[in-house]
DNA sequence: CGACTTATGTACCGCTCGGAATAGAAATCG
DNA sequence: CGATTTCTATTCCGAGCGGTACATAAGTCG
């Protein structure tokens, strides 16, 4: 019971990863994010806890959707195919608009003051998650022999995971989806695990 | 004439640097600079101007330092040569201190407010005149026959450089001199142009 | 020496930051 | 209806931001 809330907040939410997305922990302001959200302050405060709060829903809306072919990568049948459609999907995902290019768990808060610590760890957290999701996929491949048993799987995972990272600081400097396709089949050409 | 500095105006850069290195442009504030610096704020700014062309000194302190490696390594004989010596490099100095860990043409300003623009479209600046000076460079070895003349300079150089950003993403997410050489080792391993 | 020039330290500027107090509005309860 | 609960809008907070005025100290000139 009690007033019901004006504002979506799954659209606010998306909003505010958007500007998060953009500007990055420290660059986005209460103001650009309330701003974007269409609402006030104190009705952010009320819904999200504070700044932090709101960065860590963000960011969680951020997985389960544009980054969200990280985990559905990991479902391909190959260890060749994750590869490629993780960096297919990193493609995508960084180019996906021109307001903002690049990937929120890279730029989100790389580097920092210390006061956006919370924040820089979370991203830490996320990306290194991310990398021993790969390897253990890499892990079982090698189990059921899809890739050799000499393969490294943990060298192999931190290698994909690189060149994704890259293609986020390219696509924040601006190369567009074709150039950053390239890119990706140019690493995916040397696959010789 | 008139009162003499009484700090050194070199070492007091090589501390910006490494602050704007440690805390990107928008996290690095006055008062961390110039507390490094060891000076106070008017002698900052009647030295530098103010914190957006100190980080332009900083920048190219680190571009004529710690990043001349990316300009050494285009010396090497080969186009082989150039990208190992490259991303030996990269390795290197993203890992030559815990306290800054990472690349600062990368994180100083990947994304942020519109404040820190003019740091932002510099770092993109220099990254790409990077990229380019590499692709040139690999356009060279194939008018030399070092590299096969089907080989596609462009496309090589941005591989190279999109691998040598994503090694400063790792070394700034805490992996060390060895994990990160063993990636660019990986990269290298498909060097098939 | 004194005039001049430049660097220094203190103290301060307007502004914006993330956050919160407070009052009123809109709903559900009895 | 009135009491209660929850959201909204206005207003404000202390702190820190980048940047600066000003007086003073430390040198080089004539």
């Amino acid at each position: 019971m009690g007033r019901p809330r004006e504002f979506d907040i799954d659209e606010a939410l998306e909003r505010a990863m958007q500007v998060f997305w953009k500007r990055g922990y420290e660059g986005a302001t209460l103001s650009d994010l309330t701003g974007a959200m269409g609402i006030t302050k104190p009705s952010m405060y009320a819904a999200f806890g504070n700044k932090e709060q709101l960065f860590r829903r963000a960011l969680e809306r951020y997985a389960e959707g544009p980054a969200s072919y990280a985990t559905r990568a990991l479902e391909e049948p190959t260890a060749r195919g994750v590869a490629e459609a993780l960096l297919r999907g990193a493609v995508r995902t960084t180019t996906l608009s021109e307001g903002h290019p690049g990937c929120l768990t890279v730029q989100g808060a790389l580097a920092s003051s210390d006061g956006s610590r919370p924040a820089h760890d979370l991203l830490v957290g996320w990306r290194n998650d991310a990398g021993l999701r790969l390897e253990e996929r890499f892990q079982r491949a090698v189990d059921e022999g899809d890739l050799p048993r000499d393969a490294d799987p943990v060298r192999l995972a931190r290698y994909i995971m690189t060149v994704a990272f890259g293609i986020a600081v390219q696509a924040a400097g601006g190369l567009g989806h074709d150039e950053l396709q390239e890119i990706a089949d140019t690493a995916l050409r040397s696959w010789q695990p």
